[in-house]
DNA sequence: TAAAAACCATATAAATTCTATGGTTTTTAT
DNA sequence: ATAAAAACCATAGAATTTATATGGTTTTTA
């Protein structure tokens, strides 16, 4: 019978496992899968490579978060996503994500465009056997609180340059404004400039940065 | 038992009819579907303003071709759309439509965020009754069509203002370049100077208009 | 093979967005 | 409570972008 080969990325040990014994027991018509796992950036990095000069993987399934044993820059699911995309690009890519935040999926989509995307909460036996299925014969598959972020993304027009951007993110993770300046290519009043136009569009004039926070949560943005 | 109303409006009367067979047929827990049905976007107007002064419809299942008996101006289902979401803000919102085409997703997505849309080919007894379930419960519903539809646009990240998006859609419906400072407020040259951006931001430059326009289908704009 | 449309280039005008600067108000920490 | 820090606001001028007007060349179409 044919074989689906399948890599599983996660920090978590138990985490890989369950989805290895789930999937290994599961009949699928026509195949069986064969699933291997990975614990960090480095070792999954090596087993796609790997993989990849013979037969790749038909699916990588990627956690977002992962530990990072070298002290190099810290590198995350996504990095990972836009490696195995360069190296093994048929393969299919599903993340297995604990977030379902918008700004996290809507990074993930555009830097990967992945095959799937699941949170991990709502995944269970069945959810993950509809997940093979899927993404080999008709992706994507996206899991409920996935589609509720996709759709919110889609639903609104307004488009925000990378400046826009950056300066909702560093608003998000607490950096003061005065600070910003470091990090984004804008003078200190430019950047105000574009808060006050930000919160403008979004319809909270006169108000301070939380305001802005929380709308820009609400669209989706962050 | 609790009932569930729901309106179809579709111009051709069997497929509201199918609608209508398969899901009063059908068991649902905890309640039954009783379906009206419209055939026009007046007709429909009419049913959905009458039900919203007493009990809204919970669920409305749009077609998006609808035939106009008056003369006035052609309404489709996205008209029909953005009006039942102002005059019966609680009822879901369905599209259940040929198309499968990005331009036409997109901008139902933008002018109307249904709970759902299904693609006609992908329409089955089952999916209906997931469909509504899944509105009632915890929407978005969208067949697979539509989300390699709404993958597609999420996962780029080139935006267009409306001059753009109206430049392309009247190549796409093959309306002349001269004829097009009608319909957009821009100059001759500034519709010539637009589109040799557009095609350096596709990749297609030095080429002629169906280049650009196989380009913009690709990444989902028409 | 004319005529029409598309295409291109450039000078100038208009609009947008930035920076620099200096001030006021609000928040924060002691 | 109050001093320091940060946020906020406004304006003049510089820089950048994007539009128009105009006139020409190439390609497409009837």
């Amino acid at each position: 019978m044919k074989k689906v080969r399948i890599l599983a990325v996660d920090d978590h040990e138990m985490t890989t496992l369950g989805y290895k014994f789930i999937l290994e027991d599961s009949d699928f018509e026509g195949f069986k899968v064969q699933m291997d796992t990975a614990k960090s950036y480095e070792e999954a990095t090596k087993r796609i490579e790997e993989a990849a000069k013979g037969i790749p993987y038909d699916i990588l399934l990627l956690d977002i978060q992962l530990s990072n044993p070298t002290d190099g820059p810290a590198k995350t699911g996504e990095d990972l996503g836009v490696f195995a995309r360069e190296v093994s690009p048929d393969s299919k890519i599903v993340f297995m994500s604990s977030f379902s935040d918008n700004y996290r999926i809507n990074s993930i989509m555009q830097a990967v465009d992945p095959e799937g995307y699941m949170v991990k909460t709502e995944i269970d036996q069945k959810s993950l056997q509809a997940m093979v299925n899927t993404v080999l014969n008709s992706p994507p598959y996206y899991t409920q609180k996935a589609l509720v972020a996709i759709r919110k993304k889609m639903a609104q027009d307004i488009s925000l340059d990378e400046n826009d951007k950056k300066i909702l993110y560093h608003l998000s993770i607490g950096t003061k404004t005065k600070d910003m300046v470091k990090f984004i290519s804008l003078s200190l009043p430019g950047i105000e400039n574009r808060k006050r136009q930000l919160k403008s569009l979004f319809g909270v004039e006169k108000q301070n940065d939380q305001a802005l926070i929380t709308a820009s949560r609400n669209r989706g943005f962050i």
